[in-house]
DNA sequence: CGGATATCTTATTAAAATAGTCGGGATTTG
DNA sequence: CAAATCCCGACTATTTTAATAAGATATCCG
């Protein structure tokens, strides 16, 4: 029995964060193609093509047909929470099923379940990261980083 | 593609927990069969003896061999912490690799990565949960619903 | 209009992980 | 010795993951 790493996301809702945050990156330049960012963000065209499928539906995004088409964000990135990103891609926050976010049908012994409490305070704890992030935080910390780096160029 | 539950547990984890509670909740009557344990916690007994094979090897657990044989916590109970148990099951707490507790081969751009704050982050919030519960509060704690549930007795 | 560019949709697949199952060997107690 | 119990390695079915492929539909631009 071989020991992988605990408590995975899948490349799914990382690949949607980066594409999303791509998409945030290029705002005001128009639709913006699954190529340009399958290209940027080294993820297979195909399969980026699955996960923004869904972030259209659920509004994420918004598409552009044909030539010169692509994608957009659904809203401003201030109202784009890593967490909505996640919930899209990866179903709802549980890191067991008697816990999830949506599903009320639960274990019957919730009540009595100790080791209930500990699944319910870890899936409030990552909730509570995953929505404290927006695009537009990120932006900023992009931002950031970016002034800090050529800040540091005058040093060399 | 269809979506899970995202930021999961495996059953691996989840089973663990529950048979180290199981061992806490015993102490003192000497060594517990692993029959006994899965009999009450509705885990398949082969399944689980892979599990506590683990966290023998981790010294969490000690064995006692042949007839009225059996398992005990390998410390004391407020020395164990559940983080302890996810940890020798489910590997080192990770939501990505690139943010791994313990490996520290990363990905190359991790100056420059945005996302990758975030999964830290995550990461550092599932691990203060869970280091922050040990068996002996959860003793506690089933001691505190133990109580109000008497009392509440009263009142019918 | 017609071709190039893109998105949209459905189906298939290879590899890995998950969650067990099975059989037999070693050790201790009564 | 026999029963109880842990110990160990191999096997397997199912599901999930991460793509891949093929073709239909829509739009822009010359």
């Amino acid at each position: 029995m071989e020991r992988g790493e605990g408590v995975k996301l899948s490349t799914k809702g990382r690949y949607g964060v980066r594409a999303m945050f791509d998409l945030a990156q290029h705002m005001g330049e128009g639709p913006v193609s699954l190529k340009s960012i399958s290209e940027r963000q080294g993820i297979s065209e195909h399969y980026l093509e699955q996960l923004i499928a869904g972030l259209r539906k659920a509004g994420l995004v918004k598409s552009v047909r044909g030539a010169q088409g692509g994608y957009l964000l659904g809203r401003e990135p201030d109202k784009i929470k890593v967490g909505d990103i996640i919930r899209v891609l990866e179903g709802p926050i549980a890191p067991t099923e008697c816990v999830s976010e949506e599903d009320p049908e639960c274990c019957t012994k919730a009540e009595y379940c100790i080791t209930r409490t500990i699944w319910e305070r870890v899936r409030d704890s990552i909730a509570e990261v995953l929505d404290s992030i927006t695009l537009e935080t990120m932006l900023e910390d992009a931002q950031k980083l970016e002034s800090e780096r050529s800040l540091y160029m005058y040093y060399i």
